[in-house]
DNA sequence: CCGTTGTGGTTCATTATTTAAACCGTTGGT
DNA sequence: ACCAACGGTTTAAATAATGAACCACAACGG
């Protein structure tokens, strides 16, 4: 591997939970030594990806990540494209919709909308990563994913977030098994306790997974006709989404979407 | 300078105006053999920030920059704290407001946004990187920087793009005199024939220059009054804007603001 | 039809950069 | 006053970057 990978891997110590680094530890993170790990962090530095916080201490994002995700939004818009339609996704089912991308081995929140139509709401926040066998989206995108990748992202990771979280590998592959043949995951409490949620998965213009798009709801508010409500909306969403960004649904899933209305 | 630089050297050869480059361009771009540029661009692309367009085209930015963006503003909300002060700011004015931060040599616009007052309107684009010497936001951030910095910023890049665009440095030099006895900067024509602009700067925690704040009109619509309406309103926003960043304006530019209104 | 010029991508000996262990000066807790 | 951990800096040894030449291919022109 060379430096340059190396030296960007140092980006993915920085997460929502883990916003900022000291030296030492974002050396120990990315198994380096303390020296190397210093030159890299400071080119980093240099170039705005990175930025120190006060004087002589940790490290965070930089401003200078702002400037390429505007030229990539400005000319490939995909969060700005998508949140209208999440928006009124939110809206018609009166639940939390959100929309996370395929980054690198991670799949990451990169927007979502909240509905006023009732006092609580399934809570986000952008720039999580959610775990793959552990959340519907996760398991909507792994199902489209060739074999060896999909393979490759559940061999680590499988901690269990609640009592119900799948962490047997063969009881996931059932699970995904499923979603190849309705074109939708679903899961009950397997990330938060409490929480359900449907997803489908996104696909770019070659028919390859790019995301997921999900819709989750308080487990107490769950009936037969909101879950159908749900899935419909996503659906929908999902066609609108994957229009606008020029993508192109597979043709076994477009019959499984349209199986569900 | 280490590899590491000149690999994420690359990511500035991507602009608004170039949005998407080949191989050997880029290499032409940067400086370098064409050897050395396909592996570092190989390495960015692996790590997702960059990524090819079809197969064996061109390189853009890629979506791994959304992940990195989203975090840094997940954290240091940057863009989305200013965003509601600049549509206030355009809706007082009826004119268009614009947001820039130095970033890495570069005042790059970051938000803008629109009045609906009126049926024609200075247009942006986010993601632009504007001219130093040729705009108002430019001159802002110009006269409270260091000297040196400033003297830097002004040695290249003194293209004409108007018939009035400054181009002499002891003219800018004046003009930046100016600006920091007043606390604003005021352009007409110099960019754009026929658009006339004010802008403050923006200052972080420690009092330094983070960027710029400001508002173009068409030279057409053009009054005295409306002059003062854009500056007290470009200067009334920035203050929101700097306390909302947890920054510190300097003493002398408080004072100056205070004389505007 | 063949040469020219451009492209994206690859190879390999030479060379320069990166690396890691030890070392500094500070800081914060006990 | 001590110890541990921090950010940062130095060194010789090892590893990785470099760049010229090269390949296959496509578009263009005579």
């Amino acid at each position: 591997m060379g430096t340059v990978s190396k030296a960007l891997e140092l980006l993915e110590c920085f997460t929502n939970q883990r916003p900022q680094v000291g030296l030492s530890e974002l050396a120990r993170l990315a198994g380096l030594n303390k020296a190397t790990c210093y030159r890299m962090i400071s080119e980093l530095a240099e170039s705005g990806l990175v930025e120190q916080i006060g004087t002589s201490r940790e490290y965070r994002i930089g401003a200078g990540v702002l400037r390429l995700a505007a030229l990539r939004e400005a000319h490939v818009p995909t969060r700005e494209t998508a949140m209208p339609v999440l928006r009124r996704m939110a809206q018609t089912t009166g639940e939390t919709s959100h929309l996370s991308l395929i980054i690198k081995d991670r799949l990451v929140t990169l927007a979502f909308a909240y509905s006023s139509a009732h006092g609580t709401q399934v809570m986000m926040e952008d720039a999580d990563t959610l775990p793959w066998h552990a959340t519907s989206s996760g398991h909507a995108a792994l199902a489209f994913l060739p074999r060896d990748r999909c393979a490759a992202l559940l061999t680590r990771d499988l901690q269990a977030h609640t009592a119900d979280t799948p962490t047997n590998p063969e009881q996931i592959e059932r699970s995904l098994e499923a979603v190849r043949r309705s074109g939708m995951a679903h899961t009950r409490g397997t990330f938060e306790a409490d929480v359900e949620s449907c997803a489908v998965a996104l696909f770019d213009a070659t028919g390859g997974v790019t995301g997921a798009l999900g819709c989750a709801a308080p487990s107490l508010r769950m009936s037969e006709q909101r879950r159908q409500t749900m899935q419909r909306a996503t659906v929908q969403a999902a066609r609108e989404i994957i229009h606008l960004w020029g993508g192109q649904t597979p043709a076994p899933v477009l019959q499984a979407w349209a199986q569900l209305g």
